[in-house]
DNA sequence: ATAATTATTTAGGCTCACCTAAATTCCGTC
DNA sequence: GACGGAATTTAGGTGAGCCTAAATAATTAT
C-alpha cells in the first residue's frame, strides 16, 4: 500500500503519452510506431501504455487499429499542452531564457507546475495567447482559436508575416533566430524554386532551402 | 535497457533523502525512523534507501546506528536546499504567491529546475539570502553564511525583529501572517512565563503560547 | 542481569514504465 | 488467394521505490 495521499491522478508517462497522441495525430488516428519514436521507446512498450490509458478512458483504443483521443484524453492533452507553452512564453519574456531552451526547461516542469502557478503566469505575461515559436496557448477553458496559416513552401509571392516556427531543435532554432525568421518578423516572397523558396527579410535575401521553408508559417501581409 | 539518455544522476526520492537527513541532523547522525516519519514511509523502506545512498558515496551508514551525510551528500543536500528557497522567494516575490503556499510548490519544483533556472530567478530576486520564512538560502558556492538567532522563548525582555519562521505547515504560517510576526517585523518581548511569551507588535500586544513562540527565531534590534 | 519494549533489518511482494525476444496480424504484391 | 515483409502484440524480465510481516538487535525498566 501507498501512503502518500497526494499522488496525481496520472503519470507523467501517462501525460506524455496523450500529449504525442494530441500532436501526432491531430484529432485523429495515431499509430504505435509513430507514438514509439516520438516517445524514444520501444512499440511493445507502447502496447501496454495505451491499454492502460484505453481502461482509464482517455483513448479509444483497438489492436492493430492504432489510437486515437477520447475527448477526457483531449482534455488532458491540451491542459498539458497549455502548461507547456505558457512556460516556454514565461521562460523566455520573464526569465531571458533563449528561445531555443525554452522547450526542454518546459518539458520538465510542465508536469510539476500547479494551477495557481499556471494562472500566475499567464498573468504576469498578459495572458498570452502564443509562446515564443508562435504555437497558439489553449486557454484556460481548452480551447485552442487560432486558425492555421500556410507554410511558406506553398506560398504566392507576395509580402508575409512568420506566424509560427514548426521545430523544436535548439539547432534549427538558432539558424531561424540568425536569419531574423521568428514569429512577427516579416518575409517577402520571391520566388519559388524546386529547391527552395526566395526571400527576403530583415536579414537580406536568400534561397531559402525547402527543409527549411516547409516549418515556417506563416499569415498574410 | 534505457534509451532514455538524459537522466538526473539522482532519483527525486534520493534527493529527498538527503534533505531530510540534512535538515534533520543538521551535520549529526540520523535514526531511521525519525528519516522514515519525515518522509513518510515505512522504517523498512528507509533500509533500502540507505544502502543505496551508502553505495553512492553519499551516505555514512552503519547498520543500527545510524546514518550521516558524506560530504559528497551534504553538497547534494545543500544544493536541493538552495533550489527550495529560492524557488519559495520567487514564487512569493515574482509571482504573488501566499507565503503558506510556497513551500508546497517549491517541494514539486525543487527536483526539476535546471542550474540556468536557478540563476535566473537568483538574479531576477537581485541574489536574496533569505527565502519568504527567513530560511537562509546557500550561496552557489554551497555555504550558508547565516548564524542563528535565538528562538522567542529564549529571549530576555527587550526589543527584537522577527529572523525566521521554523514552520512549514499551512495553518501555522497564516496565524503569525495575522498577527504580523513575519520575518522582519518587530517585536518586543514584555515578559517570559511558563505559558508563552507576553509580546508587542504591529499587531499589539498578546501572550503568544509557547508552542508558537518557539518557532519564532529573532534577532536583536 | 534479565525481561520487556522499541528500533531496525530481512524476506518476500507489488506497481510502474520500461526492456528483449518470440509470436501474431496486417497489407501489398504476385 | 497465398506469401513475405512490416507492424504490432504477447510473454517474460528488470530496477526503483514502496509495502507487510516476521526476525533480530538495541535499549530501557525491573
Amino acid at each position: 500500500m501507498n501512503l502518500d495521499a497526494t499522488k496525481p491522478l496520472l503519470s507523467e508517462a501517462q501525460e506524455d503519452y496523450l500529449k504525442a497522441i494530441y500532436q501526432l495525430g491531430e484529432g485523429g488516428t495515431v499509430t504505435p510506431l509513430a507514438l514509439a519514436e516520438r516517445m524514444r521507446v520501444r512499440p511493445a512498450s507502447v502496447t501496454g501504455m495505451l491499454k492502460k490509458l484505453a481502461a482509464l478512458g482517455l483513448v479509444e483504443y483497438a489492436p492493430y487499429r492504432g489510437v486515437r483521443l477520447t475527448p477526457a484524453g483531449l482534455r488532458v492533452a491540451l491542459e498539458v499542452v497549455r502548461h507547456h507553452r505558457l512556460l516556454e512564453a514565461f521562460l523566455a519574456k520573464a526569465l531571458g531564457f533563449s528561445w531555443e531552451r525554452v522547450h526542454e526547461e518546459a518539458d520538465r516542469l510542465e508536469h510539476h507546475i500547479s494551477e495557481e502557478f499556471e494562472e500566475r503566469i499567464s498573468e504576469l505575461l498578459g495572458h498570452p495567447e502564443r509562446d515564443p515559436h508562435g504555437d497558439p496557448i489553449p486557454t484556460p477553458e481548452l480551447t485552442l482559436p487560432h486558425a492555421r496559416g500556410p507554410r511558406l513552401t506553398e506560398t504566392e509571392p507576395g509580402e508575409y508575416r512568420v506566424q509560427r516556427v514548426h521545430a523544436q531543435d535548439a539547432d534549427a532554432l538558432r539558424v531561424f533566430e540568425r536569419l531574423a525568421l521568428t514569429p512577427g518578423k516579416p518575409v517577402k516572397v520571391l520566388e519559388r524554386t524546386p529547391l527552395g523558396v526566395r526571400i527576403g527579410g530583415e536579414a537580406g535575401r536568400l534561397l531559402l532551402p525547402a527543409e527549411l521553408a516547409e516549418v515556417l508559417e506563416v499569415t498574410s501581409r
